[in-house]
DNA sequence: AGTGTACTGTTATAATATAACGCCACTTCG
DNA sequence: CGAAGTGGCGTTATATTATAACAGTACACT
């Protein structure tokens, strides 16, 4: 859980450390999901799964195109964010939209409060487990009279690895 | 100070409550800025300042330029794009990336950790006070190496007056 | 097999944002 | 005073992101 978390850390952030169990615990999550809500992991959508989850970067939607086509799928824009949309309401990946990009999120099932944070140097974004700040902040708005419904948290700045480096 | 967190409460949401106060505040702080700063808070920019700190609801770059041009301003959206970086680098206004909009942002001069709560119902944002939480935030990326630069909050839900209609 | 629904293909277009270049106003320094 | 530099804006074109609308296809259910 919150294998993303990891991503900043140590070696994992640089090298290819084995993403592909985060991508097949998605897989394996995405279709439990389904099958409970009687909905259907399709071709296009289980490819757009992967393709999000295997980046640590977030991917825009036209990102996702040429990828597709490679794959044999002949893909236009609506059909990229039919398949972004639905992955979303499983909450299965998440939309940054300070950068108008998707990437994996490691809470699905549950109501997910989140955040993230974005690397402006290499573009990398992991998640954050934040479950207390999240209700604080719901809490801080609630006693405004505000119902809060979705949280979008964002912290851009500069990763472990990116600090030394570049400035 | 926090003058727009009233929009989400009683009156003030609704009626015209004299939000040129607000307007005002925030004209006499670019001002400052500029003057300590070195830099002009030309007639475009002032234009763009008030138009945003008049609303309540985020505008879009593009919902600015008919008033732009009502005032007698012949501008492209560049032209705006450019006076939104401006005032955004000054601190004078916020950028709602879940929107592509902007609103004014009561924290100028203030390195501004910030969060919004903006309503799905009647597109409503107010800025929330809650430095401790951003400082958390920042605190709980920074055990992980993450190094906050910049912290985006919004908080998307119902204010109070579109909880009981609007369903 | 027939019918309805959900998904995708396809075309067109909307909405948001920026690149690139030239002009003008103002400054500053000779 | 005038030349040269700077910053801001106008202008045109275009990039990038996202959606509307409708037609076709596959699949589920009976």
């Amino acid at each position: 859980m919150h294998t993303q978390a990891n991503a900043f850390n140590s070696d994992a952030f640089n090298s290819n450390h084995n993403h592909q169990k985060c991508v097949s615990a998605a897989l394996t999550s995405a279709k439990a999901l389904c099958r409970d809500r009687g909905q259907r992991l399709t071709p296009v959508r289980e490819l757009v799964l992967r393709l999000v989850w295997q980046s640590h970067q977030p991917l825009g939607a036209y990102e996702l195109l040429p990828q597709l086509a490679e794959a044999g799928f002949n893909s236009a824009p609506p059909t990229v964010y039919r398949a972004l949309d639905f992955l979303q309401e499983l909450g299965l990946i998440h939309r940054i939209a300070s950068m108008n990009a998707f990437i994996g999120c490691s809470h699905p099932d549950e109501t997910h409060p989140n955040a993230f944070m974005i690397c402006r140097e290499c573009k990398s974004a992991a998640e954050l487990d934040t479950a207390e700040l999240n209700s604080a902040l719901s809490a801080a708005a609630g006693t405004l009279g505000f119902q809060v419904e979705q949280e979008s948290v964002e912290l851009i700045g500069l990763c472990q690895h990116c600090q030394g480096g570049a400035k």
